[in-house]
DNA sequence: TTGAGGTTTTGAGACGATTCAAAAGAATCT
DNA sequence: AGATTCTTTTGAATCGTCTCAAAACCTCAA
């Protein structure tokens, strides 16, 4: 592995160190006659640059730590993309971290990227009130909370999941619904939480009318749909649910199949909405009704703050950019039923 | 930003900066005494150890490189998770880039990576032959293809692609069809045209039988496979093909979105057959047939490779492993059909 | 020829952690 | 007490690059 260095490309070049640093890094400063030979020492050598010694040199890097929840699940992609495609106009990278839904991963993942002093990192919480981000906060790492409000000691980028959820649950009752389940994942969870908030929210509106159940799996993928697909699917025609309401468009997808190994017709027997919108939920073995949320957007909010942060330091100011999220109906729960 | 360094650390428990080195990467040879002082005082101080300095120190880093061509395609993300599962095992960190199919993009990212000195580079290269990754190499990063053979000069995992593409033909001409058309990506790269060969072999094979129409997208995308699908749909029935082997799942996806648009049914009037056989494959609106390729093992597999060849550099011997396709038939190709 | 003013080039410190030969300290034995 | 061995601790050197004050070199004018 013979990785030449700033030195030997100077001694190749009959120059200083000093010199070579300054072709890298102001050209114009350097004689064009010097600068060439420089140039073609470089290519002689095939040095590259160390980018290790020049961030230990600089003290901070040019790359940003992004954690999510799941990597599987298409709406972290795309919030991933939507982040990357800023960082890629300030020359920035972004390593792209998956905490899987599970604290420890999290913790890690995160104190890898601490230890790398990356220039700041942009997280999907798997619990709230994480004191551990607090910390990583108060020793200097800027961070950004991605899908979940913050409570001010950070920046943050959320879509309205409440809302989300109400329209969800209003979209169901206004199709005539009037015993709706909720599918969800871990509680702890802060979009579960306010999600179900939301909808439980709609259903009190109702007043009394609606009945909700709620249900919840082990993880926000297609497995945990599936099993509480199974669960309800068991129930009597009388007790089943018309409509379910999935914390996200993975758990819809598993619900759905649920439905269809049951031999449940959706939206006939019962009616299905997710959430995200990813892609693929409207090339769903029934097209998937959602709630949208401007996936890429958030991505590319979060490194913007992020980025204002780092620049600015000072008089930086943390805010809390929230976004609203849309209906978007589909066949899943286009039909109406009546009571 | 008060990050505390190693001095501060030896200054506050009043020993040496070796003997705080020597707590942290040696604890046994340390008298206790000294090593609770120390460790009170990394406590107190809230001191985060800077991999940087260590990397430059160390001269190799715990970070490996995976550049892929399309992070929105499951079939790639279930591949990272393969790395990183054994990655972590060996307490490695794995990045993750996209170069959405864009030499550009892939050699901006093979450039960043080398800076870093990563100890090794995964990549699923956007065209054959690239000379940037043999200069790469000769350099002194190890690399290991992804999903596409070597030339010998590094080691790689693949699937059998041709084989691939040979079964999806002999399975479709098996059912009837004698129309066929092939929906794939730029043949520049290597898995479209291995697939297309293969396809083609079996087309060959049925002895001038049966018909092959090759359709070309500018991308591997859902996209990409709705303009081929539109396109198909367009033709007279009577010109039309009667069904169709898309390069990979997500073309197969939009091509199935097209038919349905166009009010065709699928499989009665095409048949689809998908490659990757990614999960959303099962959940499509028709469930997808597909070409299985073992994903994360592909990517364990790789990872594998890349860390035999940090640990013994000099009786490394190049491998080029190659896996074998399964043919998983769904509805979307079921059917038979009489000539 | 000397000096002023401008342009290039130089090279000695950082940056933070690790290593390792050598020094210091403790423990054991004669 | 002195010699010997074993255990701990020390601190200077190192990794590769950047910065910046100082040195070196030019050009032009007096």
């Amino acid at each position: 592995m013979a990785t030449r260095n700033i030195k030997e490309v100077a001694q190749l070049a009959r120059v200083s160190v000093g010199t070579v640093s300054n072709v890298l890094n102001r050209p114009e400063i350097v004689s064009p006659a010097t600068r060439e030979r420089v140039f073609e020492a470089i290519k002689k050598l095939g040095f590259v640059r160390n980018e290790v010694a020049r961030h230990l040199r600089a003290g901070r890097s040019r790359t940003v730590g992004l954690v999510v929840l799941d990597v599987a699940n298409p709406f972290f992609v795309d919030v991933a993309q939507g982040a990357e495609s800023v960082a890629d106009e300030h020359d920035t990278m972004v390593v792209l971290c998956n905490s899987a839904g599970d604290p420890g991963r999290e913790r890690r993942h995160l104190d890898q990227l601490e230890q790398q002093r990356v220039m700041g990192i942009l997280v999907t919480p798997v619990e709230m009130d994480n004191p551990w981000l607090e910390e990583l906060v108060a020793r200097g790492t800027p961070v950004v909370l991605v899908d979940s409000p913050a409570t001010g000691r950070q920046c943050s980028v959320a879509v309205d999941d409440r809302l989300g959820g109400q329209i969800a649950g209003a979209h169901l009752i206004e199709r005539g619904h009037r015993r709706v389940a909720f599918a969800g994942g871990p509680p702890s969870i802060k979009q579960v939480a306010d999600r179900h908030a939301g909808i439980a929210g709609a259903v009190a509106a109702a007043g009394g009318a609606v009945e909700l159940m709620t249900c919840t799996a082990p993880s926000m993928t297609v497995a945990g749909g599936r099993i509480i697909g199974e669960r309800v699917a068991a129930l009597p025609p009388g007790e089943r649910p018309t409509a379910a309401f999935c914390a996200n468009d993975m758990m819809a997808l598993g619900f759905l199949q649920a439905m269809a190994t049951h031999g449940l017709r959706v939206p006939e027997d019962l009616a299905i909405i997710g959430y995200d919108d990813i892609d693929f939920a409207a090339a769903a073995a029934v097209p998937l009704s959602s709630i949208r949320q401007p996936r890429e957007l958030l991505g590319r909010t979060a490194i913007d703050l992020l980025l204002e942060e780092v620049a600015e330091p000072e008089q930086h100011r943390h805010r809390q950019v929230i976004f609203q999220p849309d209906l978007v109906v589909r066949k899943s729960s286009a039909m109406r039923r009546d009571p």
